[in-house]
DNA sequence: GGTTGTTTGTTGATGTGTCATCATAAGTCG
DNA sequence: CGACTTATGATGACACATCAACAAACAACC
């Protein structure tokens, strides 16, 4: 016999799912029409922007947004048709991808990033004070401990 | 010039990211495996079930869960392929559709609702005091009205 | 050195979500 | 009534995510 949901719980937990949906719904849109950028995209321009060569091994991609591998290499597929990034030989290991941003790749970032991060500060940390912060970190880190341990088993 | 987020602005919202797909994926795989619903298929047979005769207009249906008509239309084509529910014409107007869970779609929610509540609660409410209920019950509530007057403009 | 197992990346098939478009039916207002 | 607008639901095209399978290269080991 299970333990259902209390009203509260389930209030939090329905908030949540619902919260998180129409926050990336909102912040898709908008960093879509303004960029041409969709989440996805960002999630990784971010990372090699941030590289100093501006090239990433594919594997370390992958790590670094927490994808899968065929994923990414989807994603990829489609960025590099549209000119965003481009793939080059590993020099270390025959096996390996590196993944380059491109020119229009640094400039789609850098044009899109300002806008998503108001965009953030307005649709969410805005609305939080000091104390919110305190408590959501603890709560989400422990969260996440949590679900990493019951993914080990 | 954007003012960007601190670090442990940073930290959370990109946990608040993380920890939704995590939880999001840990919770499917569990629900698949267990039930062969999808998390998609649950949210809607739980209104259903919930209705007194197991009978909800699709355009209610999609203001209970917060989907678009089409992907409803999408989504409802599969589960009738599959049994789940049935289609059926709107006594009050001739463009509307009823949607009725089937007996099957009701051993389907029934075996999967006890599993997947506790999983709910493994993952996520039990790691939460009666503290953390309360800020998060009143930060999300907070986020929401703003996102909902957000969508408004 | 050759067998075995693992890692890396790609591909094709399938299920799903979004968008634009459409047909039909209600509602609105002259 | 009749023209116009809105609401409802379905559909096809496309973008995307996941899964299983695969090929190639590396690593480990006897």
């Amino acid at each position: 016999m299970p333990r259902w949901l209390d009203e509260r719980e389930s209030r939090v937990w329905r908030a949540h799912l619902a919260l998180h949906t129409e926050l990336q719904a909102v912040l898709e849109r908008r960093l879509l029409a303004d960029s041409g950028l969709s989440l996805a995209d960002y999630a990784l321009l971010v990372p090699l922007s941030e590289s100093p060569d501006g090239v990433v091994r594919a594997r370390d991609l992958a790590a670094s947004v927490g994808w899968e591998r065929s994923r990414l290499s989807h994603h990829l597929t489609r960025m590099q048709r549209r000119g965003l990034i481009a793939r080059e030989t590993c020099p270390d290991d025959a096996r390996g991808a590196m993944v380059r941003i491109t020119p229009d790749g640094i400039s789609a970032i850098t044009a899109a990033a300002p806008t998503h991060v108001a965009d953030i500060r307005r649709t969410f940390i805005d609305h939080l004070t000091p104390a919110d912060l305190t408590a959501l970190d603890d709560i989400y880190t422990r969260l996440r401990a949590a679900l990493a341990e019951e993914s080990e088993l």
